[in-house]
RNA sequence: GCGGUCGUAGCUCAAUGGUAGAGCGCCAGUUUGUGGAACUGGUAACGAGGGUUCGAUUCCCUUCGAUCGCCCCA
């Protein structure tokens, strides 16, 4: 029988892992109670459409990355709308709000999320097909004080984190509904004249309407001509100059560091305005983007809503806990058992298992290896899980009504009857 | 979608055209009820399929998987 192997690109996301995602999601939610935020969770998976136009049907996201979804043996011809494991949680989460109703709730509506996503690529490191966002969106609310506010945040969650001086937030802006079609025709009047120099891809991302994309292209020759290019903050209309202005105006406010990066284009088409990424320092390859966002004042249109502006970004939980373990960074450990119960024979196992069941009805997090017979073996077995305290039970404690309860760690022991045991134990513990 | 590297016990690694060793781990023991040391024994692997060959884990092909880079993105 061949062994069956997860699918390419999935992780199992094991118990010594578990630290690390505890640390992050408590940090992250207690910033996102303290502000005024709401859990929401959606599906994981919406139909295709719900990603389709708000993020590009020209982006790699929609036309290869998309899992579609359904019912096993089920014939392709049948009218059912595409359904596919979400890609990203924004249009998702906009879907909900518009269809809920939350429209008529009083704004801004603000809501955190964490979970999976589902992209189709190769895998590498920092890149699965399956992976975890945690996020926060601000719907409602078109304030330039909003997008600072939210950049903070960011700011704050990385300085929480311990990572903040080991990145940057990159920010720039990108244009409204108004003048992001202006902008995007600019420029591509300024690397048509470019052409014939530019990469293959590059030359297809003129065509696709989305020459934004070359400011980011990787090759030397596309990179020398971006550099010549307009500034997009030089290009934005008034309105937009001013609330990037007034972001800016109040990160410095806030006293949030962060860098302008006039080249910074995100690959989601429904930003708008304000758009931000978080990068490790001094890393140019790999995947250094630890989180992104920005606002997106045409996504809910997009869906069929009324326009509706919002602001919000996500963490990519795998890179975060990839970037911890680097920097060693270490999670406090929140699942260590306190106490090992040791049972030596037949009617010493009978004791430690009642014995078990009132420890862990007081709250002590117990462990027990019925299976083994010599003390021994588990006394060893308390030292490799690193279990400070032993409760030995033999024939003599259960004749005695007592136990010997032994601290690993002092190496000493004493014999404590049945009766005080727990409140003994406690003391202990707490010591 | 493209390119590089790599697949041997649970883990880290060897060796070999004639079916594989070690260290760590795990299990048990070293005289009867005390762990972290030592010793003894046990445990367990050539990713899968095909080809070449008298014979392949070793050579070739395919595939699957891992890993890294490009693209893209968290």
């Amino acid at each position: 029988m061949q062994k069956l192997l997860k699918p390419r690109g999935t992780q199992d996301i094991l118990p010594q892992d578990q630290k690390y995602r505890d640390f992050i999601w408590k940090i992250f939610e207690k910033k996102m109670v303290l502000q005024g935020f709401e859990k929401i969770e959606t599906p994981i998976f919406e139909r295709a459409e719900v990603f389709a136009r708000p993020i590009g049907e020209n982006s790699d996201i929609v036309q290869k990355q998309m899992f579609e979804v359904s019912r096993l043996g089920s014939s392709k011809n049948d009218n059912e709308e595409k359904l596919v494991l979400r890609p990203d949680y924004t249009a998702g989460i906009i879907r909900s709000y518009l269809e809920t109703g939350f429209s008529g709730a009083p704004q801004p509506f603000k809501l955190y999320y964490a979970g999976p996503l589902f992209r189709y690529e190769r895998p590498q490191k920092g890149r699965q097909r399956q992976f975890t966002q945690f996020g926060f969106e601000v719907i409602g609310d078109s304030a330039s004080a909003t997008d600072a506010l939210t950049i903070y945040t960011v700011w704050d969650i990385l300085k929480s984190l311990k990572i903040l001086k080991l990145c940057s937030i990159e920010i720039n802006t990108v244009g409204c509904e108004l003048c992001k079609p202006d902008i995007s025709e600019k420029l591509q009047n300024f690397f048509n004249s470019f052409k014939k120099m530019l990469c293959g891809d590059c030359k297809k991302r003129i065509n696709n309407n989305n020459p934004l994309r070359i400011l980011d292209c990787k090759e030397k020759t596309c990179q020398k001509i971006a550099s010549s290019s307009p500034d997009i903050i030089d290009m934005v209309c008034e309105n937009c100059k001013t609330h990037f202005s007034e972001t800016l105006e109040f990160l410095d406010e806030l006293n949030v560091s962060y860098d302008l990066n006039p080249k910074l284009v995100r690959g989601l088409d429904y930003y708008t305005r304000t758009t931000f990424e978080v990068v490790i320092k001094n890393v140019k390859e790999r995947q250094s983007s630890l989180a992104g966002g920005g606002r997106y004042d045409r996504l809910a249109k997009t869906l069929g809503g009324k326009k509706t502006s919002a602001i919000g970004m996500s963490f990519g939980v795998e890179r975060i806990i990839e970037f911890l373990k680097e920097n060693n960074i270490d999670a406090p450990e929140t699942s260590k058992p306190q106490v090992m119960l040791i049972q030596l024979g037949p009617k010493a196992r009978k004791k430690t298992l009642k014995l078990m069941t009132e420890l862990i009805k007081k709250g002590i997090k117990s462990f027990i290896a019925p299976g083994k017979e010599s003390l021994k073996s588990q006394l060893h077995l308390a030292d490799k899980k690193k279990i400070r305290f032993v409760l030995i039970v033999g024939e003599r404690e259960v004749f005695d009504k007592s136990v010997i309860v032994k601290d690993m760690e002092r190496n000493s022991q004493e014999s404590i009857n049945d009766g005080r045991l727990i409140n003994k134990l406690k003391s202990k513990i707490k010591n």
